[in-house]
DNA sequence: CAACACAAAGTAG
DNA sequence: CTACTTTGTGTTG
């Protein structure tokens, strides 16, 4: 994981489920899409999807955290970055991810 | 205490 | 089958 993005984090004084969802979508690698469920599951909180999406919506570094591609299980979430959805989805295509039936 | 960047199951059409 | 509603869950403000 990176460090810097860690000291960030920390200085942005989030929780240590903050923490650990942020590393996650960190670590998703480029080109690849995970759904909050899936990201919930991996910090430990199977069932606290919901509690993805509210602390990505605390994301303190939009572009530094790949927060677009975590999208939602059954077609694209909503993203609090510059351009909302739209810019999302651009971003996605962009990266190559498999955006077949995203919406 | 109320809201939320979700999900799955249930109801209605 | 598709669309809308309701219920469950965990964290944040």
């Amino acid at each position: 994981m990176d460090k810097r993005i860690m000291r960030g984090l920390e200085a942005h004084g989030l929780t240590a489920f903050q923490i650990r969802v942020l590393d996650a979508t960190t670590q998703i690698p480029k080109g690849e899409t995970r759904t909050y469920k899936q990201i919930a599951a991996m910090v430990g909180r199977p069932r606290a999807y919901r509690a993805v999406g509210t602390a990505l919506r605390l994301n303190p570094f939009p572009v530094t955290i790949p927060c677009h591609r975590v999208v939602r299980s059954d077609g694209l979430g909503n993203y609090s970055g510059d351009g909302g959805r739209r810019r999302k989805m651009e971003l996605l295509k962009m990266e190559g991810a498999d955006i077949d039936g995203l919406r």
